[in-house]
DNA sequence: CTGAAAGCGCTTACAG
DNA sequence: CTGAAAGCGCTTACAG
């Protein structure tokens, strides 16, 4: 592979004169440029990425580790944060944690190792030492979807609890008082978040969540599906099950299924995060949705803000409740694809808080 | 960060004898190596991978470029590929295309930019100009999924036409005769291979297959709706629709829907690709599905023989027909949860092809 | 405007 | 077993 060395030469000119052209210096006189343009062009040379970021110190990465790719949800989010990298100039490296702590670190160390311009983590758990010595070692961070508190690191997230109580209220209404939900892990603030939003809308309708009606999943199908079965075999089973996550919900689906049981008839079922397919799942599942796009640009914008020396900032975005027929109530003759910017601009009236 | 030199000075040895360590290098004696590991640890230095890469000249990292992370079939290959690749010792890189040649070359350059060690990919188009020279210039390079005949690259990718055969045997059974196609881009192979498998399965049966119910999609949900919207406008509408993707499916799903018929009542429907999300569609969706992981995992094994140098080896692996109801078929009480591997090693019955 | 030279953080023959 | 030194391919003050 053709090296600066050998477009000098060709084009009869210093490597630093090379080197100049290539990055816009403006001191070079035209006839040089002209010359180790037609050099570059002749040998088909591409700068060497590596050479470049040992001696400039930067790589123009970003590192992104999520807990699952698996997870639509996380594909989304991956796709609109390479985006909009792409646009600043960055390239971004995925590293996939598969929610397993272990598998997060090593990819954290591996993107630190390749010496990345910065880090967007959503943590697995609740912060291992390695995260939280990249932290204050100063590796400009930005937390995604889920954060670790205490640490001081710019967070980017939605902010569910209204849609929660959306989702209480719309399930109150319908009659049903015994709600149960799928939890995702303690350690995570979405695993927790979510199950707090959900007690306190309960509460300010008088339910109460038992513990038997709060299952420990991990935001994996296989977890969904084992605390559902659970819930079947209670003596009162609950009305609802509502999913802390989309996948959580898949595996809640399987076991329901699993039985001869239908939803909503026998139970309901609802689940946050919102993905396509759920417009066409028997029957259509209430959900809530994240601006996850929107979610992605910001955690870029933060973090590039962060590696070039503006002060970043951290983002909450609302989350909003999308009604379906997996409750019990009749389909509300959904608009087709409902696109996230333009209905997060104009809420439909359901989506709104209309108590409190 | 601290560099090699620190530990060097903190070890009380020179950069060689802490490098040496630090690659195992057998004559180190027990003393150094106990003061370098422990200079190591004080320190906390962590090897800078980027200025290894540029001596080695290799970064043991993969380029695996997709044309679309949003589907899951794509999303589940990549997974399985920076499985294997990380028990192989390697990291991956994830470029997505996005179906856009334009975007596909943008990470190819990229890539190779970074002197990644080899090169996984699934073109989106024909090939490009790009891709064509990275394969002669003797890049390590392998297809995965789709390919580019005429270049000497290894191809590992599944072979789905006697599941196609199957699937319009089903039909046929099924009292169909009028059947449509949703075809991916003519570019791809993946593209045109299915359409020419379903072309040539449905002659066996005397069936035709013409112009009109030969839609052009491209992979993405929205051509799968447009063309099911051309379908139905039809005088004569097809009895069913096979979409060469799940994406596709996807779109065509939202087709029927919104004009308020039903699957598979009034059309039936099958796709190219099977998902977890397949068993809970209303209808649960027939579906040909692929080994992705076992395509993934043999791509990169395929590829890391051609970079370490032993012969690299082209992989074929069956694709097969799992029937669920969206053709008019009773579901035939699918088994829970039908992981890949357990099941294509005993097929059941409906499986196989039954007649040739 | 241009080039010689230093240096980024490593690895690895080469001597000893 | 160990160290001094060269060199990977760049960029960038420094002189001119």
């Amino acid at each position: 592979m053709a090296s600066i060395k050998d477009v000098a030469a060709e084009a009869g000119v210093s490597v630093a004169t090379v080197s100049r052209v290539l990055n816009d210096h403006p001191s070079v006189s035209e006839d040089a440029r002209a010359r180790v343009l037609a050099a570059v062009e002749a040998l088909g040379y591409r700068p060497n990425a590596v050479a470049r970021s040992l001696r400039t110190d930067q790589t123009r990465t970003l590192g992104l580790v999520i807990s699952d790719v698996l997870n639509p949800y996380f594909t989304e989010l991956a796709r609109s944060v390479e985006e909009e990298a792409r646009a600043l100039g960055y390239s971004v490296i995925i590293g996939n944690a598969d929610e397993r702590p272990d598998l997060q670190d090593h990819h954290i160390r591996t993107l630190l190792d390749r010496r990345i311009d910065g880090l967007l983590v959503s943590p697995t758990d609740g912060g291992s030492p390695l995260i939280l010595d990249a932290a204050r070692a100063g590796t400009p961070m930005v937390f995604v979807d889920r954060w670790i508190p205490g640490v001081d690191v710019p967070v980017v997230r939605s902010d569910g609890r209204a849609a929660v109580r959306d989702l209480v209220a719309h399930l109150y209404g319908l009659g049903h008082r015994r709600l149960a939900i799928i939890a995702g892990p303690a350690a995570t603030t979405t695993g927790s978040e979510r199950v707090e939003a959900f007690r306190a809308a309960m509460a300010e309708y008088g339910l109460p969540l038992p513990d038997a009606y709060t299952g420990q999943g991990d935001f994996q199908a296989e977890s969904g599906r084992r605390v559902t079965e659970g819930f079947l075999d209670l003596p009162e089973p609950p009305e609802v099950v509502f999913a802390a996550d989309n996948l959580m919900a898949l595996g809640a689906l399987d076991a329901v299924r699993a039985r001869g049981l239908r939803v909503p008839r026998d139970i309901a079922l609802a689940a946050f995060d919102d993905i396509r397919w759920f417009v066409h799942t028997d029957p259509p599942i209430t959900a809530i949705a994240q601006p996850t796009g929107e979610l992605g640009r910001a955690a870029v914008r933060a973090l590039v803000d962060r590696i070039e020396g503006r002060p970043p900032q951290s983002v909450t975005l609302p989350a909003r409740l999308v009604v379906r027929r997996s409750c019990g109530e009749p389909d509300p003759q959904e608009p087709p694809a409902p696109e996230e910017s333009p209905a997060s601009q104009e809420p439909s009236p359901v989506t709104n808080r209309s108590q409190t």
